[in-house]
DNA sequence: CTTGTTTGTAAAGGTACCTTTACATGTGGA
DNA sequence: TCCACATGTAAAGGTACCTTTACAAACAAG
């Protein structure tokens, strides 16, 4: 079971870079990084800083690999 | 920044105990309680898990806690 | 070509998440 | 009383998450 996200196309669609993001979010650029490129998932406390920075509900922004 | 979850009351309201969650979700019981009592965050993939499980979408069952 | 911008990635260190094993407390029923 | 059941908790170990520091590649602008 493998949960992916939206992050990366979120952000673009935003014209947000990852280092503008990071600042925003009080985290380092290579933790979005790492997020955006599927090496770990964000912990829920900051799955949740993320729902609120890009204002859209838990199911738009993570989901399940189908398979 | 504080996560809370509603994990007891969904499995209360169930009578569920956390033995028989523990061996339908394929985790310890150790780690229901732990979650139960706010000791620390599931992982995304857990939280996961246990939408499917309460078959509840994720604001009923995390939120942040107001201060 | 040189510079600035954006992104990718790696190593090392600290904390959070989850496990296995174990012991303890409280409650209800035979 | 005795026993089963449900819950709480602790210690030790492994992996995931996140940090700081650092270097590299791709690209566009001047």
């Amino acid at each position: 079971m493998k949960v992916n996200n939206k992050v990366r196309e979120m952000r673009q669609a935003r014209h947000i870079t990852q280092v503008k993001m990071a600042e925003d979010l009080g985290i380092t650029r290579q933790t979005i990084n790492a997020i955006e490129k599927g090496k770990y998932n964000p912990s829920l406390e900051l799955a949740f800083r993320l729902l609120a920075y890009f204002d859209v509900p838990f199911e738009e922004l993570f989901y399940i690999e189908e398979e």
